[in-house]
RNA sequence: GGUAGCAUAGCCAAGUGGUAAGGCAUGGGUCUGCAAAACCCUGAUCCCCGGUUCAAAUCCGGGUGCUACCU
């Protein structure tokens, strides 16, 4: 069994800055469970530790792929399960941490992706076929499993297409869709989340976004997109950097983004808090304040300790 | 002091006689290959008082507040 620890909580709660300390004191390294983070070159806009953090603790998945690059949970689940088993083989404790429910999920429970993978261009041309109207898609998944099509709101294009996608690839019904949750084999996990007044969250949010764009995030924006990157590119639809684009582009600046990023930043934390809320094992530790909340951290050692005695 | 206009949910706002559109925010929620994504749900009897009418947010009178212009 490895013992897998998961600082999980909102965006700007206080992730980063925890799970370095316990890293250090625990003697661990970091995997990060972050959708953004994990693309190079996104620094500034994705809040990415900074080079003396990551210095001073081993991280996993970060910088890991081009921004250009395809990625999906099936590769973070199988990296990042790879990465864990090496920290725990050198005798270090793995502490996953970040805000991607769907990451931290694909490592909490054994989600398995079989059948076929993503494939863009397969749901491109299924849209198509079906004259891009939702209608259409909606009938057509319910003809393959109507189960499924009760399940996924008609609305929601994407995940109807990826649902049709999987049943003409050969799978025969979308079981995976019944709840069937089993823990992740092979793991000893504690899950633990940070957690804030809202509205000290928001204001930290805030700050924040405030904090990104005096830092430059705009021209971290206008180099990747000398790089070549759009807003087509999916590491570009991250919050901070689909705004800005879209600033740079109508001709104004990062700052005139500034409120947009703030609310889309805000909506993404709320999502988060309530993903969260589907763990019943999850260990809330609320934290209070700008300082670094000793009170807090210290409940939390206790919580690992035990954790880790058993 | 005068004249005109406005007064509808936290904000913007439609509705001008038949019992309150919509957007944003807020809150809640869904989640198996783009997840910082995609999608769903969520609120008011219309400034106050009186009148006309079977029926008023909608018409009339008065009050209050705001705005513009005038003296």
């Amino acid at each position: 069994m490895i013992k897998l620890l998961f600082v999980a909580g909102p965006t700007a709660c206080g992730k980063t800055e925890y799970a370095l300390r316990l890293a250090k004191d625990l003697g661990g390294e970091i995997v990060s469970a972050d959708s953004m983070q994990i693309y190079k070159y996104m620094n500034i806009g994705s809040a990415k530790p900074d080079a003396e953090e990551l210095a001073a603790v081993r991280h996993w998945l970060v910088d890991e792929i081009e921004p250009s690059e395809g990625f999906s949970v099936a590769d973070y689940q199988s990296l990042a399960r790879r990465y864990i088993s090496e920290i725990n083989s050198r005798g270090k404790l793995p502490i996953v941490s970040g805000g991607t429910g769907l990451y931290i999920n694909s490592l909490l429970y054994d989600m398995d992706f079989p059948g076929c993978k993503g494939d863009d261009e397969r749901r491109q041309e299924i849209w198509e076929e079906c004259e891009r109207d939702g209608e259409k898609l909606a009938e057509r998944l319910r003809r393959l499993d109507s189960a499924a099509a009760e399940k996924i709101h008609p609305n929601n294009i994407k995940r109807m297409l990826r649902a049709v996608e999987r049943l003409e690839g050969g799978e025969d019904s979308l079981a995976a869709f019944a709840d069937v949750k089993k823990p992740a084999e092979g793991y000893d996990t504690l899950l633990i989340a940070l957690a804030r007044n809202r509205e000290e969250l928001y204001d930290r949010i805030n700050l924040r976004v405030d904090k990104i764009i005096d830092s430059g995030l705009e021209n971290e924006v206008r180099s990747l997109m000398a790089m070549g990157l759009t807003s087509a590119d999916v590491a570009m639809k991250g919050i901070g950097y689909k705004e800005v684009i879209d600033a740079i582009e109508a001709g104004r600046s990062a700052e005139d983004a500034s409120e947009l990023i703030k609310k889309n930043t805000r909506h993404y934390a709320r999502r988060q808090i309530i993903w969260l809320r589907r763990y019943p094992q999850l260990k809330k530790i609320k934290l209070e304040g700008d300082a670094f909340d000793e009170a807090a951290y210290a409940s939390m050692r206790e919580l690992i300790e035990e954790w880790l005695q058993n």
